[in-house]
RNA sequence: GGUGCCAUCGCCAAGUGGUAAGGCCGCAGCCUGCAAAGCUGCUAUCCCCAGUUCAAAUCUGGGUGGCACCUCCA
């Protein structure tokens, strides 16, 4: 398995610490609003990582947080004169339930910042304690980041443009410009979490060096997890901070291999909230199904910014078309288990830092040659069991092709309708056995106009959802 | 201003030194009562210029054009 790191900038063979063993962590959401599509572009990433992880043979350990103490949190709990818990819960349920009908697996593990002060404060001590943080008169806990000599050698900047260029107005408590909170004293009576440094909230960096160590850090190992992923926005100053403090705090470095994944632009544009043109997931999938969405999000390589549009989601959404149509052919037979040659050059192409469009051109050329098949000899037993199986290997490893043929061609549309559709097409069968294809045809039409299309088959006449 | 990324067929997109994968769209054909689905065939020399090399889309230098991060962000 190769991976690409972000921060060495090349592909790496893929070597575990603990040999068959994967830590892996992931920057989750903060829970104050509802996920867009960028979080789904991350989730979908990373479930796509596991699956391949496992594929080659890895027990996967993977962590992702809920970020549930945060200004933002905070802010929109005054404004809606509700609890923070109240707040974060909401949301969290809404990102779960969003996710699986995106085909995401839950993590292994979801740390939640409220459930982690211990480890924080752990933490901070400790880099108190080796001087690598210091207490203002404030009260505040900051980073000292020329204490640390490897600070900023994640995203190699340079550290005199960042203090000349600093936008954040610096306060003047803060030794260097670019020192950052550990803990936030707060004092005007709002949200605040008890702590050895007096009352306050914890910085955002530190609660997921705090929560490795805590949920997934091997103890005497070099690195504390294998793999740390999160979007390519994250690299400064979030992922940069995580190290440093890591380095600082604990007698290991973060990670071995870092993995950012590529933005999501809607259109040409960028979602931001500043922007507030975000696509939430939510809105997304009542106009497109969570599969296909899935594929979609998939389709192009995990690194590469992706542009949103209408015109590239249906594109997307025939090739899936194409996977549904074939176990549509063999529906109703059972699933084969054998291992077949396309499964090893699938796996090989995934674990090449996910290759996706290789791995999707090796399913085309599966479905065409099983298609092929099918129509001059249909009743090839062997093929039709390496197929199933390779369908099979297909939803496993990459999560496409998870439901019911039929329902997947038919879905969003109602009871009624169906009913129609089918005494539409019972009558047009009964003009086709008079071969009275006037009449047929006008039916067809007529089934058109629902939105549905139909095809003539051996088994029988078949709709889908045009 | 600093740092970094990218530029491949109408669209999406692999390939990073050995002579351009795949998908969508389009055209032609097979199949079909006709369709749909499926199958077959056809469609690019890789932004520009110069260089290195037996050989470059792939390396180097210089342009041009996009984009990202440096601020909450996946």
């Amino acid at each position: 398995m190769y991976i690409f790191d972000s921060v060495q900038k090349i592909k790496r063979l893929f070597t575990p610490q603990n040999e068959g063993k994967v830590s892996l962590y992931v920057c989750g959401p903060t829970v104050y609003d509802d996920a867009h599509l960028g979080h789904a572009k991350s989730a979908l990433v990373f479930d796509l990582l596991t699956r391949v992880l496992k594929a080659n043979g890895y027990a996967v350990t993977y962590a992702r947080n809920i970020t549930d103490i945060d200004d933002k949190i905070i802010k929109k709990a005054q404004e809606q004169n509700k609890t923070i818990k109240e707040i974060t819960e909401f949301y969290t349920e809404a990102f779960h339930k969003e996710m699986q009908s995106i085909g995401v697996s839950r993590p292994d593990l979801e740390p939640k910042a409220t459930e982690s002060l211990d480890a924080m404060f752990t933490l901070i001590q400790k880099l108190i304690d080796s001087n690598h943080a210091y207490k203002t008169e404030d009260g505040d806990v900051y980073f000292d980041t020329s204490s640390d000599s490897e600070y900023l050698s994640l995203s190699k900047r340079v550290q005199e443009e960042e203090e000349k260029q600093n936008r954040v107005e610096s306060s003047s408590a803060k030794k260097n410009s670019a020192d950052f909170a550990l803990w936030k004293s707060v004092k005007d009576g709002s949200i605040t979490f008890d702590s050895p440094f007096g009352a306050g909230r914890p910085g955002w960096h530190v609660e997921c060096s705090a929560m490795i160590e805590k949920h997934l850090a091997l103890p005497h190992a070099k690195f504390a997890v294998d793999i740390h992923g999160g979007g390519a926005d994250l690299l400064f100053p979030h992922h940069e901070n995580e190290a440093a403090q890591t380095r600082c705090g604990t007698n290991h470095a973060l990670a071995n291999y870092w993995m950012h994944n590529g933005f999501v632009n809607i259109d040409g544009e960028k979602m931001s909230k500043s922007l507030g043109n975000s696509f939430f997931l939510k809105d997304a999938l009542k106009v497109y199904d969570g599969e296909v969405l899935r594929f979609y999000l998939l389709s192009t390589h995990y690194r590469s910014n992706f542009n949103f549009n209408e015109e590239d989601l249906q594109s997307a959404k025939k090739r899936l078309d194409k996977i549904y149509r074939l176990k549509k052919r063999l529906f109703g037979l059972a699933c084969g288990t054998e291992k077949t040659l396309f499964q090893e050059e699938l796996l090989k192409a995934l674990s090449d830092d996910l290759n996706i469009s290789n791995s999707l051109a090796l399913i085309d050329a599966m479905i065409t040659h099983a298609n092929e098949t099918l129509d001059t000899a249909g009743k090839h037993k062997e093929l039709k069991a390496q197929t199933l199986s390779n369908l099979g290997y297909i939803e496993e490893v990459l999560g496409f092709g998870m439901k019911n043929p039929f329902e997947y061609f038919q879905s969003g549309v109602d009871e009624t309708t169906k009913a129609k559709i089918t005494e539409l097409i019972f009558q047009r069968d009964e003009a086709k056995k008079i071969k009275d294809f006037i009449t047929s045809d006008r039916i067809r039409d007529e089934i058109l106009l629902y939105g549905i299309g139909i095809m003539d088959t051996p088994q029988g006449t078949f709709w889908e959802k045009v």
